[in-house]
DNA sequence: AATGAATGAGTATTCATTCAT
DNA sequence: TATGAATGAATACTCATTCAT
């Protein structure tokens, strides 16, 4: 029994919002029900139908939300970034580790709950995932132009180095012994053995 | 509509797991009725409840035969291989892309679905799900001690080669153009530059 | 999509009395939510019951309304007649008929939601219609009493005439090719069949 | 308090089918919730949805299988009448009278519901409507072709005859006084002086 | 080895209404 | 003279499961 809160008048919205988030994480879609979040907010479910049309209103929010902001961070990483693929690809790796770990609810859903979203939101969103995987694409295709990856199987080192910093997620435990510096240089050494990077 | 399978008599059992299996992947624990995994066998609920305890059941069944089947597959894998970590490496991740390929739709499930077993279920197979992780941790071990694999951080790398073989399940599509044993080779070099590996 | 009407600062009691009258008569009582109500009539749920005490309130009044504008235009309509039976039978038709086309929609209410009014509201009410009742049967009477009607049935004559007045709400269409007048002569001409009447 | 009749296994969908008819009857099809019916009818709310898809199925059926019942009656009674107008139309008459009063309750959800059904049940069902319609037509302009009928305007005396009919369901208590006979011979006299008869 | 009929607890969502401003 | 935010009870419907046969 978490403590409930009292949620001050008007800001009902936010609390919603952030319950629906944890529980969607930690339950799944479906193994959450709209009665469960509205509680978890310390609102009725009366509240929660006022500030949000439907239960899928709630989750395609969320992953929205998430979506957007993964692609920004790793948008603006390289836009600060000059033009060594090398220098690029930890930066994204970067933005990707520092999203999965500051953003690690989040990042859980919309890897997860994908699925659940109705067809008419999965095409609506489909559009911002493609964008990201795209920065990825573009990017190790430069490197392997530029002969400084060496990899025979670029979308093959794509995905590899996507899953493998995605996976951090489901067992890095903040405040323990790795900080995220750590995981930061770490993974961008992988990534950059994935793609067969020679200096 | 598809049209439904009429089960011989006394195949029911199989003909219910079956359907479990497919649906279960397609649309999650949560978002699978029995009604439908019943109607999808082609039999009634009531024939279902003759084979299955529960629906809690029937998903703990195919995730431990599932686990089961992966781990074997691993430990024979690495049995008929000789002692260079090298070609274990190789080995394994041979038995883990066959697995996810052949065996896609339950290999979804286990790795989708664990956290909707019951705690009971959930410990009970923890077990099993960590013998095969430690066929890796192992592997890995040995050859960083005996000098072949130079990777800093072996947890890492470990976790980085299976979440990259793992990911397959989520995109390769068996009769395109990439075959099994492309993806077998293609993902043995990955791993070995994961784990830093010289000859 | 209608376009919301911008309610003028004061006006707002008519605008939801409106509002209400054409949505109870579209989808009844128990199929009208009030939240239909304030939204067709452009305010706010809040103002509606700054207006109105509740639903129930604003269907009684609504009945009542109407209820009391039907017996006084059939009142009225007696007091500009003669004494002879046959043109005062065709002055309440005339009311009845000009009533059901003019007020077609509160009409509409006040015959079908009647069983939605609270017992109170309904007993309240139910003098009025019994006075509009009456007002027919003593016609009818006094027609037979002075031997200008011959119905043998007076009371079914009463009800057969007033059905067959009241049913033209379901089908007739205000602007076509039936006037108003050939509305009054023809259902004249009926109610005199139906009670039998000699010159 | 009505006592709850223990309902015997198998005896689910009628008990349903007729609590929902007495209830839609009495309290109209939106101011009936479902529980209220699967209470009537002595099971539970799960046992209702066992046997009828939805709320809506349950009324459509009920309307269906009066509107039904009501054409094939109006029919047979032709069908066993000779070619005489008047006594044709008597017949038409007693079908109707009988009907509304036998099955006061159908034909008071079939008169008051029609609106409430969806519009495919309604589209479904409406030629069944104007077939019932049409014997009435068809007969009265029979009536006028021969010379035995003369009102004027045959489509308004036909309105005005099913209306006088339809009413009795509003009022007649059976046991009292009138007879379903008294009934029938009384509306015919009425119906033959609405299309203005002449021996 | 299997079924048709039934259940109680739960689902997402909407209801009429009220409160604080 | 209004409003935005909130509520508790009800809505139609589905769930996993069990019972009697």
């Amino acid at each position: 029994m978490t403590s409930l809160p009292t949620v001050p008048r008007g800001a009902g919205r936010d609390a919603i919002t952030d319950a629906a988030r944890e529980i969607f994480a930690e339950r799944g879609y479906h193994g959450t029900s709209v009665r469960d979040i509205a509680r978890h907010a310390g609102l009725s479910l009366s509240a929660l139908y006022y500030w949000h049309p439907s239960k899928q209103h709630l989750l395609a929010a969320l992953v929205e939300e998430s979506t957007q902001e993964y692609f920004e961070r790793c948008d603006a990483a390289l836009r600060e970034e000059g033009d060594e693929p090398a220098d690029r690809l930890r930066a994204l790796v970067r933005a990707t580790v520092e999203y999965r770990v500051s953003r690690r609810v989040e990042s859980a859903i919309a890897a997860s709950e994908w699925r659940n979203l109705s067809l008419e939101n999965r095409e609506r969103l489909d559009g911002l995932r493609q964008a990201a995987t795209r920065l990825w694409s573009d990017l190790i295709a430069e490197g392997v132009a530029r002969g400084v990856f060496r990899c025979a199987h670029p979308e093959d080192a794509r995905r590899s180095v996507i899953a493998a910093c995605n996976a951090i997620a489901q067992w890095y435990e903040p405040g323990g012994d790795i900080t995220l510096a750590d995981l930061v240089e770490r993974y961008g050494d992988i990534a950059l053995r994935i793609v067969d990077h020679r200096g």
